[in-house]
RNA sequence: GUAGAUAUAGCUCAGCUGGUUAGAGCGUCGGAUUGUGAUUCCGAAGGUCGUGGGUUCGAGCCCCAUUAUUUACCCCA
């Protein structure tokens, strides 16, 4: 066999331990927010049959999805002596999109939100609503890599199913603020916005272009601007007369109230229909979410931010949008989500509401890692390393370690003696806070010295004081 | 799918107009130091210059192809 160069698949990646170990401190941060708000832990299979998958992501969410090819001989179905061709020379003929379901009938999980609404369906009989879960798992792409961007990344969610309540909107902001407060992320701002906002504002254009279009455009407007929003409109059908009339609508300044007062004047003033209770129903739910955050004692509304810009690609959304973004580090949106009233109904569940947001744990890490906002507790899980000062001895602190272990305090013995220095430069690579020594001085005295790496200071110690100081 | 950039030591990168034996920093290993890391000093190991072809007396450098990586677009966490 010839020596290969080994590598792994175009945009996954190999997670050392020290990188583990601050995705593990990310992990933990928004496991524990999602249980303090009272959302229960599922976990779904990485691989859901196709047809749970396709259609649910658009055109270009399909192309994206990772197919499984059948195991065995995927060509042929063998059933007793009977052999049957599974693709046929007119499959091939006919091309990739009728060969490809004979040949795969599963798929890499896309995200986490479809599954999930699987589960609902399939689980409805069991389930008390409103039923609330989060999820953290991986989910794959069969995108282009880039800034990041990754091909299999984890999403954190936390989805409720079974109500329309705009607490769970409101509760959505509080658990964002949470855990990006918990990681440290001071200059972020969550963008929120309403389905219905966007339909008023097509329906005030008055334009028989396609709605879509027009939310795909507008959504780019922070990136390419009004005039490339504006050439974007033109080339899909809109007139100038529309696009004009969108940057006035658009043109909302103030607080988040005083911008849904404006926007609602806006709409009345371009004859946009009421919807039911002769209001807008985006904009008075976006008044109730605020309204619950201020009873609730809400203090940072100069994170939250209301952007009629804001769309979101994914087609099932119908209420309220959210959309994270990080200021200070050039980076995709860190958490998005929103409600969508008819999920499960692609899964023969009519009528069920769920409202849901995601963290990208990737990018939330390379934020991080950006700003140095991880704590150095985070890069290690060794909180002491006993030193090996000789074969004979070396026994005789078995018991030492088993106390420190006892304690809660993760020990490890180096495990070979040998030079002290090998040993302390160990504990240095792998960022070991404390050493601690026991030679024959010590032991004479019955006591041990304790190191602290950081410092240098070197302390000698009762076995007491040792467990003490480790424990702090 | 579209467009660009890059590929040289384990990592980050130099390498002049194409000219002898391809360099540096970091890291690794050994020593100064058989009771102490990070800091200091000395030394060593480490290279199919991504791959294949072409031009040339001569190619890390120029040309073509190919593969991989990466950035941007589309779309998205």
């Amino acid at each position: 066999m010839s020596i290969q160069k080994p590598s792994i698949p175009q945009g996954t990646r190999d997670f050392g331990p020290a990188v583990v170990a601050r995705r593990n401190y990310i992990f933990g941060i928004i496991r524990r927010t999602f249980e303090k708000f009272g959302y229960a832990p599922l976990e779904t299979p990485t691989l859901e049959n196709l047809s749970v998958l396709t259609g649910k992501y658009g055109d270009e969410g399909d192309q994206l999805l990772f197919k499984v090819l059948n195991s065995g001989n995927f060509l042929k179905k063998q059933k007793g002596d009977k052999i049957t061709e599974q693709v046929t020379a007119e499959d091939l003929e006919a091309g990739a999109k009728a060969v490809l379901p004979k040949i795969a009938e599963k798929g890499l999980r896309y995200d986490l939100t479809v599954p999930f609404a699987r589960y609902v369906v399939m689980n409805r009989g069991t389930l008390t609503f409103p039923f609330k879960r989060y999820q953290i798992q991986p989910v794959w792409r069969a995108d282009r890599p880039q800034r990041g961007r990754y091909r299999e990344f984890y999403q954190c969610d936390a989805d409720v199913v079974g109500t329309d309540s705009l607490l769970c909107e409101a509760e959505i902001v509080l658990m964002m603020c949470e855990v990006l407060n918990t990681l440290g992320l001071t200059d972020f701002t969550i963008k929120t916005n309403h389905r219905g906002v966007l339909r008023n504002i097509y329906q005030g254009l008055g334009s028989e272009a396609r709605e879509t279009d027009l939310f795909v455009a507008i959504d780019k407007l922070d990136k390419i601007g009004q005039d490339g929003v504006t050439k974007e409109l033109l080339e899909r059908g809109f007139s100038e007369q529309a696009a004009a009339q969108l940057f006035e609508l658009l043109a909302v300044e103030g607080s988040f109230t005083e911008k849904l007062d404006k926007l609602r004047a806006a709409f009345g003033a371009a004859s946009v229909p009421t919807d039911a209770a002769d209001s807008y129903k985006g904009l008075q739910e976006l008044g109730q979410v605020v309204d619950f955050l201020t009873a609730f004692g809400f203090e940072q509304f100069d994170h939250l931010e209301f952007d009629p810009t804001l769309a979101r690609g994914l087609s099932y959304y119908t209420g309220c949008i959210f959309e994270i973004k990080i200021n200070n580090v050039n980076m995709g949106s860190v958490s998005g989500g929103g409600r969508y009233d008819n999920l499960t109904g692609a899964f023969g569940l009519p009528g069920v509401s769920g409202v849901g947001f995601s963290f990208g744990v990737d990018r939330l890490y390379d934020c991080l890692d950006e700003l140095n906002l991880f704590p150095e507790s985070a890069a290690t899980t060794t909180r002491c390393l006993v030193t090996n000062f000789d074969a004979e001895t070396m026994p005789l602190l078995l018991p030492l370690l088993r106390e420190l272990r006892a304690a809660g305090v993760p020990s490890e013995m180096y495990p070979e003696s040998g030079k002290l220095g090998r040993q302390f430069k160990y504990a240095d690579a792998k960022g070991i806070p404390y050493v601690l020594v026991q030679g024959p001085d010590e032991r004479a005295a019955g006591q041990f010295k304790l190191k602290e790496m950081k410092t240098g200071e070197e302390k000698t110690l009762t076995l007491e004081q040792v467990l003490a100081a480790l424990a702090a």
